[in-house]
Order: structure tokens, then sequence, then C-alpha cells
RNA sequence: GUGGAUGUAGUUCAAUGGUAGAGCACUGGAUUGUGGUUCCAGCCGUUGCGGGUUCGAGUCCCGUCAUCCACCCCA
């Protein structure tokens, strides 16, 4: 019987694990420049959260969702997205009586019961952030810029950002039906696909990549022209202060986002070196979400990156160096171990990545060993070299070798770093 | 949930229906206590699993499981 990781989920290890480790302390750095605070919630939710969240219709809650009974007869779920947990802690911690804005950013796992294929996995990281009490335009400016600010600080380039805003509660109706006009009258003649989305949600149909849908949605109403004037006001404000810094985007009247909570401004960041799961980033407002949870009216925007597709890129575009220690240190007899632990153990103590030889085998495996893990240095001790007081210290990489008194051997080093 | 492709050694891959192999990796050796390059040797398999056809199946057929890619949807 042989155990392998469940369907979908991946171990994340040396040497990729650098990358992961970089990316995050890049969030960390640029996240608190901005002002936003770690938030850790729970991966197990009510998935009443989720159900109100997200949205009943949503495939995630439909058929994605990992919905389990707990010993108590509740209905949990491990999370299939961050934001949902975030709103639910700010509401249930009041944490609107806190100064506005309340700014947070989190990095974790989620989880989605789905087939998984290149850039999609039932367990993967976000990075997200969110963003609570500001209408102003300047915040979703402020989100962006940070996102954009992030994507390059960890080494990605050639990204598109894409742009949209898909109205409120007010003026969205009005497009959805216009949408519905104009979709109902050749309706036979979408996909099977499309025919669905018409009752589920028309606005999905600008986004199908069948051909004769593509044909056949030529002149179909455009968000842009059905925008309230506060929807239009703040969408061409945050334009001018994304243009004034020229900060590049491109508008795409037809990005839609999946869940249901969003409203206004809604963005993407996607890469063609990625295959169909091409975006790495998605954000948008979500300003009825906090009152749907029973806060009071706040607004609300945030992004979500995945981790696991910025890796990807990150893999493609940098070579990742293996980190190796500073010094191997090689042994031969009892006593001249006893004194090569203790020089390893004063090299660590000094900060210094040293490695012992765990138990004196030939010199020649062990000198092997140092070559195998990337050593800079070998320290040799043998009884010879016990008895005079002394070490060979050799170059692995140079192949040059020379005698250091044992008495010195911290020394030469703290020289050598 | 739907469709397609692929499953042979740790890994990358071979093997007109006729004895399962190679490179890399790993372990050891090439005279005293010196890695890499070279040379030699060794180790490694119920050919994913279960049936069927056949004198004979890694190879053909059916089923099943797994992986990958795509659809749906999404980070």
């Amino acid at each position: 019987m042989k155990y392998a990781a469940l369907k979908g989920m991946e171990d994340i290890l040396s040497p990729d694990i650098a990358i992961w480790q970089a990316v995050e302390a890049k969030a960390r750095d640029i996240f608190a420049r901005y002002g936003f605070q770690e938030i850790r919630v729970p991966v197990l939710e009510s998935t009443d959260i989720f159900i109100r969240g997200i949205g009943q219709e949503t495939d995630i809650v439909e058929k994605e969702m990992y919905t389990f009974t707990d010993k108590g007869g509740r209905s949990v779920t491990m999370r299939p997205e961050g934001t949902a947990p975030v709103v639910r802690c700010f509401v249930e911690k009041n944490l609107h009586t806190l100064p506005s804005p309340q700014k947070f950013y989190y990095m974790g796992q989620m989880y989605r019961y789905e087939r998984p294929q290149k850039g999609r996995f039932r367990q993967f990281y976000q990075i997200g952030a969110e963003a609570f009490g500001v209408a102003a335009p300047a915040m979703d400016a402020e989100i962006i810029m940070m996102l954009a600010n992030l994507l390059e600080a960890a080494g990605l380039s050639g990204l598109n950002f894409e742009l949209n805003s898909i109205g409120c509660a007010e003026c969205r109706p009005v497009y959805r039906q216009a949408l519905r006009d104009f979709f109902g009258g050749k309706l036979q003649e979408y996909c099977p696909d499309c025919q669905r989305r018409y009752e589920a949600n028309p606005l999905r149909i600008l986004d199908c990549k069948v051909p004769r849908c593509i044909e056949l949605r030529q002149g179909s109403p455009s968000v842009p022209d059905y925008l309230c004037d506060a929807c239009r006001t703040h969408f061409d404000g945050l334009l001018a202060i994304l243009d004034s810094f020229e900060v590049p985007y491109t508008l795409n009247p037809n990005l839609v986002r999946g869940l249901d909570y969003y409203t206004m401004t809604t963005f993407e960041v996607t890469s063609e070196h990625l295959g169909a799961q091409k975006a790495v980033a998605a954000g948008g407002r979500y300003d009825r979400l906090v009152a749907e949870f029973g806060g009071p009216d706040t607004h609300a925007i945030g992004f979500a990156i995945g981790m696991e597709r910025i890796v990807t890129l990150l893999k493609e575009s940098s070579q990742t160096e293996l980190r190796a220690p500073k010094v191997f240190v090689a042994t031969l007899g009892s006593e001249a171990e006893m004194e090569g632990i203790k020089i390893v153990e004063m090299l660590r103590a000094k900060g210094v990545w040293a490695e012992q030889s765990y138990g004196s085998t030939s010199l020649k495996s062990q000198l092997r060993r140092a070559d195998r893990i990337g050593a800079e240095f070998a320290l040799i001790i043998g009884e010879n070299e016990l008895k005079a007081g002394k070490a060979q210290w050799k170059n692995m990489k140079k192949g040059e070798q020379g005698e250091v008194p044992l008495s010195e051997v911290m020394q030469f080093f703290m020289e050598e770093c």
C-alpha cells in the first residue's frame, strides 16, 4: 500500500519553498508600508458564512465546497475564499468602531472541490488584502497600486491589468435586463452554456469563448453605458488617479467577477504564460457585504492573489539557487569528532550554517557529501591535526587548501563570511 | 460533473505479441587521510490494479484507479 497526497493537494518543499518564502516576505513588507495588518481567521467556518457571502447560486457554493457535519451536528465548511471569513470577523468584533479605514491582509490555504488542472488545485494558497470603511476612489486606487507594487516586487513582469465597473445595486439590474433583452432574441443560437447563463447570470455570456457566441454578442449593451451617475463618477475618479500616476491598465467591459458580492470596481491581473487558468490576482469592491452580514453599511474593497500561479511564473522566469552550508566539518576518529561537533556548534552560534559528518566514515565519503550539499568550505580534523592543534581548511570551489590552528578556526571563518 | 491524453526502476525514457533495458541518480571500489572529471562494479521492477483473448501480453480487449490537460467555473 503506497500512500499519496490527495488529489489536487500538493507538497511544497525545497527548492520551490524558497520562492514561496520570498513572495510572502515581499508581501508582508509591502503590506506594512500601506498600513495593512495581518489577520488570521479560521480555515473552518459555519457553512452559512459562505452561502451568504459568496452566493447560493454560485458554482463555489453549489458544487465546490468541502462541507461536512461536525460532531455537534453543525454544518461546517473549509473556506473556499478569504473575504467572507474576514467580513464575518469584522462584523463579529465590531471593528467598524475602530478608526476607519481598517486594512487587513492574510495568507493561507483555501479549499475547493474541483477537478485539478494547470494552475488549479483543491487546496491552494491565496494572499489577500481587504480594506473597510472608505467609499472614495482613492481607496480603489491604493489597493490596485499596492497590488501592482507587490507583484512587481515579487519579480513578476508582463502582467495584464484589466479593469471594469459592474455598477451598484441601482444600476446593475438595469444593465442585466438590457443584456437579457439583447440575448433573448437569438437565445437558441448561443451555446448550451450560454443558454444556462442567460438565466443564472447573463453577464457571464460576455465571457464565453465559443466563437459563435462571440459573434452573436457583437453590439451587445456595454456596462459603461449603464452606470448610474454615482458609479460613473466613482469609476472616472479611480481612472483619473491611475492615469496621473501612470499605472498601466486596460479597460475590459466584459470583465465579470464570479462572486455575487462584488459591486462597482472589479479588476483582474492575468498572464499569458499560464494555462487556461491565467488569472494571478483578482478583486473588487463589495460595498454590500458587511451589511449583509449584519454590520453597518460599510464600504469595502479587496483582492486575492493565487500563490501557485505566481510561483509557476517565477519558476519559469528565475532560476532558484539552492541554499548551501558555509562549512562542512569532516572528522576522523572519535576525539576529532567531538572537536568537530564543538566547532560546528560554535559556528552556528555565530549565525553560520555549518554541517557535521554525523559519525566518522571514510574521509572520501565525507568530502563527497560536503560537495554534494554544496558546502563552500570543508574543515578536516583528523588525529594528526588534533595532535598538532590544527585543522585543514579546504575551499571546495577553488580547490585550495591550507592549515589553521584550532584556536583560530572561528576567526578564520568569520573573516571568510 | 463532462471530454481528451498518459501510466514500465528513485527519475527521464526504450522494448515488430516471444528472456523487461538504457541514461541520470544512488552505494561501493580504483593501495596509507581528500570531493567534482574519468574508469569499474553493485543496487533498483509484482510493467498502476483487476479481469479477458492467446501456446505466450509491457504490447491487444474490457473494467477500475491515478496523473496531466481542457470544458464548466475560478486565484
